[in-house]
DNA sequence: ATTATTTATAAGGTATACCATAAAATTTCT
DNA sequence: AGAAATTTTATGGTATACCTTATAAATAAT
């Protein structure tokens, strides 16, 4: 029973979308896979019928420990990928990402851990996402999205959640991207941007921006609290 | 405008099938990707009215400039790929072929170029062929299939026609590969095996296998020539 | 509690790529 | 030339994965 390329993408999408393994709605998962909420729905059917995730309706999907699993494995594929096309091929990163979605579905268990031990079994991804093990193991790394830091602290970028290309192209040009220190000087009220400062510069970053940009303070900056709930 | 991996299979195919420009029965072709001969005239019908063959009835079908052009960028895309599997990955030499045939899908010309600037611009794949160049140009290596030499003269192995997995780990047991220096010994009449000698041990070859090994004759038995028409 | 919004379901359709069966056309063999 | 084999076309059907429009159900907001 080989498992479909959009099947992968919809079970990956829900773990990417499920903090803390929250339920997903169905509407969220249908933007992100970029389908209509109709036919989310209906695929939605199909991988609860294979005991994929569970659907409760009016409140979300969520996986199942089976579904987790092969959400990890595809991810782990993908990562892995974004790791040679970065550090072999030399691939710009701001397109790493999009290519690596492409590479993961043509990958099986055997070809993907011979890439592992190529590349000398990396523990995170260029955007800086931990690697889940061959069995769908994973350790989350903490980091808070920047636009729920209200105080004006130190913090390091630790990762770019849903990094595809044209997000990426805009962070790449101001060198934004993990290990990077912005210093947050400004938060504009009304849903207005960011600013940050890096490299003495100022930069200003829009809501939907910020929130893709996960952050951890800097020793510097111990004790600050994310203020959303 | 998308082309698909099933299009891609049915070029690659008909590029494989074609003896030097000949025409490639839709049967034929059938039996190679796989589909009834029904399934195989509808995408034919397809492809043809893309502008990548042309079919002519009863006669068969052949890749236009376009469409051969296609197919050689696919097959450029697979012959890297195994390259890096063999090279990089250690993958077993009878499994490269059918998992590159899923990465050839997945991988754009940036991808492809930066690929084979890693891998250093080899010229041939691990089962002899000549890697096409990014503009689709190839230089096929003379080479006679082993069924079609009668005379008991010794040859060296020089490709492997359509090397899937069960083919492969067949000559693989027997060390059978490219560089591999055979002498033929005897041909069974009535389509039997072809016995050769190699490391001064007999292998038996069967008409399907020997028809898929194609060979040079060594310079020590230099003016051999193909029996057959 | 009623309205408004969100979510789910129902119905009917599209495209790709496959299938089997059967009939028609052409080529090949004798 | 006629029979046999191959090839093509026609017809109807399957599965996946999408779509739109419209209705029904549940949740959230007033």
């Amino acid at each position: 029973m080989p498992e479909s390329e959009s099947r992968e993408m919809y079970l990956k999408s829900i773990y990417e979308l499920s903090d803390q393994g929250e339920r997903v709605a169905v509407s969220q998962l249908a933007k992100r896979v970029g389908v209509s909420p109709v036919s989310a729905t209906e695929m939605v059917k199909r991988l609860e019928a294979q005991g994929l995730i569970v659907h409760t309706p009016y409140k979300g999907v969520e996986l199942t420990e089976q579904g987790q699993q092969r959400a990890l494995i595809v991810i782990r594929r993908q990562r892995l990928w974004s790791r040679f096309l970065t550090d072999h091929l030399n691939i710009p990163w701001s397109q790493v990402y999009d290519m690596s979605c492409r590479l993961e579905h043509a990958t099986d268990k055997t070809a993907t851990e011979a890439l592992a031990e190529f590349l000398g079994h990396p523990t995170t991804c260029p955007h800086g996402h931990p690697i889940p093990d061959a069995e769908g193991g994973i350790q989350e790394i903490p980091a808070f999205p920047l636009n729920e830091i209200s105080c004006e602290i130190e913090v390091e970028v630790i990762r770019i959640e849903q990094p595809e290309l044209t997000l990426c192209e805009f962070l790449e040009e101001r060198a934004i991207l993990p290990g990077t220190i912005l210093k947050i000087i400004d938060e504009a009220p009304f849903n207005g941007p960011y600013t940050v400062v890096l490299n003495d510069k100022e930069v200003a970053l829009g809501r939907e921006i910020s929130a893709r940009i996960f952050v951890h303070p800097t020793a510097s900056s111990e004790d600050a609290v994310p203020s959303g709930g």
